[in-house]
DNA sequence: CGCCAGGTTTAGTCTAGTCTAAGTATTCAT
DNA sequence: ATGAATACTTAGACTAGACTAAACCTGGCG
């Protein structure tokens, strides 16, 4: 077994991520993700599919395999744990380990990536609140919302901060948009977009394109409590 | 300015392990070092010196620029900076951090590397005793010979281990031959090519083949003056 | 003084991954 | 039902870096 190059890792990565269970993802969806031409990505998802990898009907997209699924599930491990060293370790912010992590993922052998991860204690989440994978690949799964989704009142715990832009993620730090925190909302106005949360008694007004890829899990005891 | 590929870096490091000074090197010695063929040499030299990075005279070698050489000694900075942290952080063994390194100085950032160097409170050498230049490029030189050019009775300190090959590393390193090591040489056979030394009180037999990059200084006042 | 052996360079090919241009299939609206 | 818009695939070409085969010096020896 040849082991893949970055580029076939990147591929595999995009399909996990826009389609996680093996659901079809097709070619100009993972064309614009990966900032590449639709014929690039039909070309390689005809060698990933020789590969056993991806399955890939023409026009029909393409899925992860099983086999497939673990290399992704891996990549994301060595992710995670790579942004948690670059943030732990080596005291960097989280709103800026993206782009380094994505780089080392490709390279770092096992052997330094798993020593790393033992000079951390095995750690259960990164710094984003995504779940890190265990050797085995397996991913605890969690029920989360976009915090965009919420109603009036609804109370929500930060989990998850999915992006990958740093001022943005600077932005939401600062206004303490961290996971853990707590968030209460206290308007929504679809009409004119905006959004009025508060978070640790703070008022913070925004719109929802502000907030996209902040996940949440619903306070239990739905909106009205306390 | 384009960025160096892994490939053009490996070229300069080469050049530069094989000429420090911009000696010229020939294809052939290149060739044999990177496992590469002589054709594939000379094609690399003409791209490195179309970008002034080496000068290129047929039949009469390559020899390193300033710039190239600038552009190698950042690379021998990395690897170095890189094996320490392997081997202070991570608990490697010295022994066995070489391939590691060598795939990651390509890949790592300067910022994630001054991080590591910072972490490290700015580490003066490597593991094997090598000097890491600092980040304007300067190398302290020192002056260092053989282990298996010293005469009988001669006594030094080891200091450098120049070799990449971990399995015999290790050997030296069991039998106490480390940076910082007190050696005397007992007995220095030519005839049958037998070195006998003295290692912190334990004797040593070997072939003058097993202590191939061995580097030491010598004692002052020694036997071996000048 | 010439010629052979060696290393060096030229020439042409290969692979992986990308691109653009052009052709084909599907979907949607009239 | 048919044509237009959209999306996917095919075809062909380019790049970097490697390779092999063959041509080309050049130096040493007869």
């Amino acid at each position: 077994m040849p082991k893949l190059s970055r580029s076939k890792q990147d591929y595999l990565k995009a399909l996990y991520a826009l389609g996680p269970e093996g659901e079809a993802v097709v070619t100009s969806r993972l064309a614009l993700r990966l900032a590449v031409s639709p014929p690039s990505v039909t070309h390689m998802l005809g060698q990933l599919a020789a590969q056993r990898l991806v399955t890939h009907a023409p026009r029909a997209g393409a899925r992860l395999t099983a086999k497939g699924r673990r290399e992704a599930v891996e990549m994301v491990r060595r992710h995670r744990i790579l942004e948690t060293f670059l943030v732990r370790v080596l005291g960097f912010d989280w709103s800026e380990v993206h782009d380094d992590a994505e780089i080392l993922e490709h390279h770092i052998s096992d052997r330094v990536l798993e020593a790393i991860d033992r000079l951390m204690g095995h750690p259960a989440e990164d710094p984003h609140g995504h779940p890190i994978p265990d050797r085995r690949g397996r991913v605890r799964r969690r029920d989360l919302e976009p915090l965009s989704s919420l109603r009036r009142g609804a109370r929500a715990t930060v989990r998850e901060i999915r992006d990958a832009d740093g001022p943005r993620m600077a932005r939401w730090k600062q206004t303490g948009l961290v996971p853990g925190a707590q968030v209460r909302v206290r308007e929504v106005r679809a009409l004119d977009d905006v959004f009025e949360i508060e978070v640790g008694g703070k008022r913070v007004v925004t719109g929802s394109e502000g907030l996209e890829g902040l996940m949440v899990e619903s306070a239990k005891g739905g909106p009205r409590g306390q």
